[in-house]
DNA sequence: TATTGTTATACTCTATAACTATA
DNA sequence: TATAGTTATAGAGTATAACAATA
């Protein structure tokens, strides 16, 4: 666990703690989905907030996933060519565009969410309801500190 | 915060509330560090391990810090160009080498050590002890879940 | 002028296979 | 034969500047 290293000064960081357990949840993603679904994180990410989300614009992605715009052209292009989600331009305001599913993307999102529930039931196995709701809540509450 | 997308679904699970909480932390650390010192996090971890560490091999740094051997050999040719750090082969196995700190390193890491703190007052300043300490604690419980 | 999104580019990160050298 | 570390390489992630189209 600690692998033989003290890390007692890094584990005093809340940047080194949120590395250390991304590093398990991060695998498992790669493991139940990545590979299995070929989705990444981003992409999997994008299937959701896009499944949820009506008429999504790309600079809201961009701006709710941390990712630039030139990068998250990029994911998209990759994701339409997949079929899995289309790019239609807003008749009211034609620099901006929606981003929908697919029905090919609905389907695939939908096998996917499956998986994730399994990789939570997982990675939280050792967590009781609260201390799973507690994590949650602090995570968010330093993902609020994001300023834009 | 919300960026007026319905996250919910995502929020659900961890690994999305680890990266959201990434966001902020990693670009505090680029801000306050990473552009000051020309330190990339993985850099400032091995610095700081490496410190408190005696003797600390490749292998190990690699385990803990979760970069793949090859990968990580790049990253200490960058610090060791940088006279950050020097390698010595172990003389009772000339296979393993032992990675230290020079002066310079040593003097580099209490500089960013210094300002990490910082970084943590600001990063956490909403949080109270308590909250910090739990928030610490659960993070570490899910790197526990790690297996290798 | 300002905003949305794209193109281009450069640099970094990550993963894997194949290799050297020691044991 | 197994392990520590390196080389080489391909693919993915990240950041920035410059641009086109629209408002």
């Amino acid at each position: 666990m600690s692998h033989g290293l003290d890390q007692s000064e890094m584990l005093r960081l809340l940047g080194y703690n949120i590395a250390q357990a991304a590093i398990p949840a991060y695998r498992l993603f790669e493991t139940l989905i990545g590979l299995p679904l070929g989705l990444r994180q981003v992409e999997f990410s994008i299937l959701t907030l896009v499944d949820t989300n009506d008429k999504v614009t790309h600079k809201r992605l961009s701006t709710a996933l941390g990712v630039a715009a030139p990068n998250l052209t990029i994911v998209l292009d990759r994701l339409e060519q997949r079929q899995l989600v289309k790019r239609t331009r807003s008749p009211h305001d034609a620099r901006m565009q929606y981003i929908q599913l697919t029905p090919k993307g609905r389907a695939l999102h939908a096998k996917a969410k499956q998986i994730a529930d399994t990789m939570e039931s997982d990675l939280l196995s050792h967590f009781s309801a609260g201390e799973r709701a507690m994590l949650f809540e602090l995570l968010q509450k330093v993902a609020a500190q994001r300023r834009p």
